[in-house]
DNA sequence: TGAGATTACGAGTGATTGCTCGCATTCGTC
DNA sequence: GACGAATGCGAGCAATCACTCGTAATCTCA
């Protein structure tokens, strides 16, 4: 669950206990579903004009809403980037989870690869804001932020992932790698989202192809 | 040449003959000089704050300069991103082309790529505007449009270079394992430039292998 | 040295934008 | 139905920024 969104039933309790956290006022269902839609709306507008071009005007027009509401939710700009972008890494941490519970003996590696990569490949088609949030060159620094943990266990993922098929290879080498495999997969993604709907099972191969390339070149490397 | 910088030493004439061309200002060395310091300069910015943070009075008062005088030799904004990213695409341009000589009888492909990526690399860590104005989510659609041309010549060249060794494959697989290759070296070039340069070597030698590995993927999947 | 072009300045302008404020409306609850 | 809280509005404020303009210094070349 991301930051902003506040469970609405809860009988107004614990709030004295904490002296320096604001209360948390009661949201109604209409106030949620404004959220949602603001959220949905920012989305669209950073899509189509990147993160610092998009002015809360746009995003509330977008909405159906006035700035005045929009200010409502979120106290300013970055703050919608950041509700938006912690929903993002929570979805994706659920969907790279996959990757740590493959069985290198059962599964080889590009069957693997071939069946984590699908489902990623289609959440990042259905909201395309994620990259312009994520790699997008313009994004403030406490929005990158948001994303630290969730590439930092994916980067420890694959280092694990890579130690199971080149265990001969130093602790070093397999982080080096771990992080060269998520800038290539980081370079290749844009191209999945802009593409037609008939290119992307092509591409997804083309992707799967390169990061097993990249692996066997590792596991010969440690062999040799 | 970029578009804006005009040769200085060119006695008055030839200027009546096209009409809507505007009179080429003869421009002293000082102000070539002033050009300079302003790319310079503008260049530093962009990669400190990217692209549309970056304000036309903060370049001015980086090259040392007035407002007035940067407009003096840009028309506005773009047209200084343009100029630099003009410049960068030409001399990337000549990087690139040792690629096209290679003799794939006499050089094995690693030697190839380890060969031609280490000037392109240093480049990149020389200028690392450059990529922020390339790859960089934020630039501005004419410059994007600047780099057309050198992007479509690459991506030729790697198609070529792959024909040579995966000669069995369809013209549509090669280009889009072109496509492939590049959006994964631009996904890992921002990691080269962010490196320390002790970093740079290692690093270098994992993109090649990177590259080196889809190839071999593809060689296999033809002869396959 | 003097005329004309180029370079330089920097306060100012118009437009944009993130955000506020006062007030009206709707909702949940007793 | 009545009260307080939450929601909603939108004109407008303050700040920022790309860009201009009038003017002055400096250069080129005769």
């Amino acid at each position: 669950m991301s930051a902003e969104t506040t469970t609405p039933a809860q009988p107004a309790e614990a709030a004295a206990a904490e002296p320096d956290a604001e209360r948390p006022r009661r949201r109604q269902a209409r106030g949620e579903r404004r959220i949602a839609q603001l959220l949905q709306a920012a989305g669209e507008v950073f899509v189509e004009s990147g993160y610092s071009a998009t002015t809360t005007n746009a995003i509330a027009a977008r909405a159906g809403v006035s700035p005045g509401s929009l200010y409502q939710y979120f106290p300013n700009k970055d703050a919608i980037a950041a509700a938006l972008a912690g929903a993002y890494a929570d979805q994706l941490d659920e969907l790279l989870a996959p990757f740590a519970v493959v069985d290198p003996v059962l599964t080889p590696l590009d069957a693997a690869l071939t069946g984590a990569l699908g489902p990623i490949v289609a959440f990042h088609r259905d909201n395309p804001a994620c990259l312009v949030l994520f790699v997008g060159g313009d994004t403030p620094a406490h929005v990158v932020d948001l994303q630290a943990p969730l590439v930092a266990r994916t980067h420890a993922r694959i280092a694990a992932l890579l130690a199971i098929y080149a265990p001969q290879l130093p602790d070093s080498e397999l982080r080096l790698a771990a992080t060269v495999t998520l800038a290539a997969y980081k370079g290749v993604l844009p191209l999945l989202v802009a593409a037609e709907e008939a290119q992307v099972p092509a591409l997804t191969a083309e992707l799967c192809a390169l990061l097993l390339g990249y692996f066997e070149q590792l596991t010969k490397r440690g062999t040799r």
